[in-house]
DNA sequence: CGGTATCCTAATAGATACTG
DNA sequence: CAGTATCTATTAGGATACCG
């Protein structure tokens, strides 16, 4: 991941036939850029609007500042977030995502109802267990 | 990963103040099931019907028979997935999607809608730079 | 074919402490 | 506040070989 941006699209998969293709390398290079466990939720938390470095660590709950550094690092590379710093003591730094990063928004706001609605199904399933 | 299907939803991401939790956690639920480099490809070259190991493995190009086996068998444990053997010589195991998994069809394809574009975009860019 | 077994590397992630 | 440094543990992932 030390230069995603540059990354070569991975046209490597040789996919059995050839309409499977499209879809897997579309999903593998998704999954590519977003991976890991943070990306995808420091994300989230940043379409509510910029945020603090702070902040976004409160909002994630338990990510470490080292871990929270190299995310933000690679989202910048990759273009879905600008790093901003104001002089004022001590200073302020400011994340925001860009434009890019709104095409995001569908497949973050499926994501979102569908975790919502996964976690709903396992905690049903464990009362009816019961 | 050992029992995901048991794990206990993440509630203990203390968000700062209220409006934050549900959106950000929904996204980590989704991302905690759906881990890795190889879930969501393989759930979504299954969207195309059901298939065998080895057309799996060569569907998604290069992974190795472990991985693989690993992966399989944990979308089986939470339902994503279900294994059929058929007493050929030699034995036939097909995998197929759960109805269940079927609530991914959205996520998976605003995904891949998304990962086409933003290859799309890096080859682009590199072309103008040049 | 449908996997396991073994060995190995590299990436991920967390704890804790510290700095400008 | 906004990180970096160090050190460590765990996991993901791959190579290769082999088995029923």
């Amino acid at each position: 991941m030390e230069a995603a941006i540059v990354k070569e699209p991975e046209t490597d998969h040789p996919c059995s036939e050839n309409a499977c293709a499209a879809g897997v390398s579309g999903i593998r290079d998704a999954v590519y850029v977003l991976n890991g466990k943070w990306k995808l939720p420091l994300i989230f938390t940043l379409t509510e609007g910029p945020k603090r470095f702070k902040d976004i660590q409160r909002s994630l709950g338990d990510i470490t500042p080292k871990i929270l550094s190299k995310e933000l690092k690679e989202l910048e590379l990759n273009e879905f977030v600008v790093r901003t710093v104001y002089s004022t003591t001590p200073v302020t730094v400011i994340y925001e995502l860009t434009p890019y990063s709104k095409s995001l928004k569908q497949v973050l706001h499926e994501l979102r109802d569908w975790g919502i609605n996964h976690r709903q199904r396992i905690v049903n399933s464990r009362k009816t267990k019961q």
